[in-house]
DNA sequence: TATGAATGAGCCTTCATTCAT
DNA sequence: AATGAATGAAGGCTCATTCAT
C-alpha cells in the first residue's frame, strides 16, 4: 500500500522524459527494440544518453515503458468512441471502422506488438499496468451484440472476445503486414484509395456476417 | 549475362546447409533479425561460423534465404489443397481451416513475416523469387467465389484480394499476437482447445459473410 | 606569499562538510578509490554532489583529505598513549597492543593505506601535512628502548625504525589480509578470540625478541 | 564426478591467453581490479579485447585467474624451499628469508593480496582451487618448530598459524606500504639495502623471539 | 570442406563533473 | 548554501565477419 510515488518530475524534466519516449517510439517501430540503437535515441530526443538511463534506467525499461504509453494511447481514443447511443449496426460499423483507421494512422502501434510478441510477451508481463491494458471496446461490443440480437438484426451465437480479435486482425494484419503484402501483389496498399476500399470491406464481412 | 551456375553442391555440402537453414530459422523465429546471433545459428546446425559465411556470404542474405523458404514451403502445401471439386461453400471452409491451421502450425513464419515487415519487406523486395511468392489461393480463391456467385450461394460483390487478405487476416492476428492477447485477457491462446474454437469463428465469418 | 586562508565555514556547512567526509570515507574503504562511487558518497552523506565538489573540488581530493584525516585521527589517539611512566617491557607491551588494537578497530585505515600504496603514495606526496604524519610512537619506541637498553632489560642492537615498521606490520597484514587468510585457512579471523590470540602472540614475539 | 574438461589449447591459444595473463598481472597490480582497464590489458597483450573475453568471460573472471595464478605460483616456489636437512635455526632463517625476498621480489602479487581483500576475498572464495592455496610452508613451519622445541633450541609455545602469519607480515607490510612510509619516513625503502636492512632484521626478530 | 583463433567497430551502460535555478 | 538536471568521455562487453591452417 505504499507504493513509492516518484517525486513530481519538474516541468523541464517532463519535457526532456517525453522527447526520449517520442524518440524512443519511432526508433523501435523503426528498428525494433533489438535493432534499435540507443545513440539514435538519445541524440533524436535532442537529450543525451545519461538522461535516457536517468529517467529509465535501461532500454528495456525504455522499451516497457514505450509499449505502455502506446496502449494506453490507444485506450484513451477508444474510450472517446461512444456508441451506446446508435442503432446496433451502426454502432457496430462505428467500432469496426474506428479500429481499422487507429491502427491505419498508428503503424508504430502495429511494429511495437509484432516485436512485443516476437519476445513472448516478456516485457508486457513485467508490466504493473496490464489490467489497464483491457479494452474498453469488448464490453462495447458485448453490449452492442447483445441489443442487435435482442432487437433481431443480429444473429445471437457471436462470442465476443472472438468478434473483438477479428475486428482488429481485419485491421493489424493488412496494416502490419502491408509492405510484404505490397510486394507480392505488386501494389502499394499504403494509399488512402486501399484504405478506403479495405474500410469498406471490413464493415461488410462484419455486418455481413453478423446478420441473422 | 552469364549468371554463374553454382556448382552443384556435394551431398555433405547440402546437408550442412540445411542444417543451417533450420537453425537459422529458429533462432531468427525466436529472435528477430536483429535479435538473432550468428554464433548461436552456428552453434545449434553443428557446423561452424566459417560454413555458414561460406554458403551464405552475410547474416542478411542468409535472412532473405531463410525468408524464400518459409514462403515456398507455404506455397508447396497450398498447391496441394485442392477445392476444385467441392462445392462452394465446402471449398471456402476449407481454404479458410487451411490458413488457419497453417498458421497456427507455423508460428514460425509468422514471426518472420512480421520482422520482415518491420524492416518494410526491404530483403523480399531484393530477392529474385517474389513472383513465386503470389499465392496460389488467391486464384483459388477468385475461382470459388465465382462458383459461388453463379450458383447464386455467395454474394457477388467480392473483391478476392480483400478476401484472401482477410482470410489470412483472422488467423494471422490471432497467431502473431497470441501472446499479448493471452497476457491482456488472462487466458491460454495457444492451446488445442483454443485453436479450435477460432477455427469454428473463422469459419463462419467468412461464410456468414459470403451469404448473399 | 597571501595564501588564501579559507573563510571559516558556517556550522550547517561544516557539518555537511563532515557528513561528506565519513560517508567518503566507508566508501573509499569499501571500494577503492576507483571503485568508490561520487553518488555513492553524496547519497549516504544525505547531500548532494553538487556540494561535494563545492568543499572538495574532485574525487581525488576527497580521497586525499580523507587520507589525512585518517592519519590524523591515528596520530590523535597515539598521543595519548602515555608509557614514559611504565618500566619498558610494560611499556613495549603497551605499545605494542595499542598498535594491533587500534588497526583492528579501524579496517578502514588498513584499507586507504593499501590503496593509496596501489597508488604508489602519489596522492600522499601531494600533501602538505606529510611532517604531520610521522608517528609520535616512533619516538617512543626509541626512548623506551633506549630506557630498556640501559636497564639491560632488552638487547641493544635494534634500529627502532625498523621495530617500528614490524610492530605495525604484525597488525597490519593480520587485519589487512584477514579475507584471504580466513578463505584459505578456513577460519575466522574476525572474531574477539581471535583477536585476542593474536594480541598474545604479537606482544610475546616483541618482547621475545627484546630479550637480550 | 564429470568435470567438463575444457579442450586442450591449440599452442597459439595457449600463448595468446598467457600474454593476456601476464598483461593482466601487470595491470591489476598497478590500478587495481576497479582501476584496471580491460582497453589497457589487451593492448599490452598485443591481442585485442574480444580474445580477452574468449578466455576468460569478464574482467572479474580474469581477476580470479590472475589471482589463483599469482598463488600458484608462489606455492611452486615455496615447494621448492627444502628445510627437511638444516638444523632448526638456520631452517627457519632460511623460511623468513625467503619470504621476504619472494615478497621484495614480487610486489604485484602484495597488491594483488591487497585489492582482494579490499573485495573481501569475494573472489577468491568462488575459487575452486582454495585448498591448493594453503600454503605447504605452514607444514614446514611446523616441522622445523618441533625439531626445535625437542632440541631445546625453541621455545615450545608457539602456534605455528600464528608464526606463519608473523613471518608474512614482517614482509609484507614492508612491501605494501612501501610507499607511503617511504613518503613519511622521507627514505626510500626500494633499495638493495634497505632490503639487506629489513632482511637481518626480521631473521633476528623470528630467531630472538624463538629461543627458549 | 572444415575449423579455431582473431579482429575492429560498435553497443549498452556508467562515471565524474558542471550548469541553471 | 543547496539542488535537480544535464553532459561528454569512457568503460565493459558483444557482434558480424575474416584469417590461417
Amino acid at each position: 500500500m505504499e507504493d513509492q510515488l516518484p517525486r513530481p518530475l519538474s516541468a523541464r524534466a517532463a519535457a526532456t522524459r517525453q522527447r526520449i519516449l517520442d524518440a524512443a517510439l519511432a526508433e523501435f517501430a523503426l528498428n525494433g527494440l533489438a535493432g534499435a540503437r540507443v545513440d539514435e535515441i538519445a541524440a533524436r530526443s535532442g537529450a543525451n544518453k545519461r538522461m535516457l538511463y536517468a529517467h529509465f534506467g535501461s532500454k528495456e525499461e525504455l522499451w516497457l515503458t514505450v509499449l505502455e504509453r502506446a496502449y494506453a494511447a490507444k485506450r484513451a481514443e477508444e474510450r472517446e468512441v461512444d456508441v451506446d447511443h446508435l442503432p446496433p449496426a451502426e454502432a457496430m460499423a462505428r467500432l469496426v471502422r474506428f479500429n481499422l483507421r487507429y491502427t491505419a494512422a498508428h503503424p508504430e502501434f502495429v511494429a511495437l506488438l509484432n516485436q512485443e510478441n516476437i519476445h513472448r510477451a516478456a516485457y508486457l508481463q513485467r508490466s504493473a499496468e496490464v489490467p489497464a491494458m483491457y479494452s474498453p471496446l469488448v464490453d462495447s461490443l458485448r453490449d452492442v451484440m447483445a441489443r442487435g440480437a435482442e432487437s433481431g438484426e443480429f444473429r445471437g451465437d457471436v462470442d465476443p472476445m472472438q468478434l473483438y480479435v477479428t475486428m482488429l486482425g481485419l485491421g493489424h494484419f493488412w496494416v502490419a503486414n502491408r509492405h510484404t503484402l505490397s510486394t507480392i501483389f505488386g501494389q502499394d496498399l499504403g494509399t488512402g484509395a486501399a484504405l478506403e476500399a479495405r474500410e469498406r470491406h471490413v464493415v461488410e464481412v462484419v455486418l455481413g456476417y453478423l446478420r441473422p
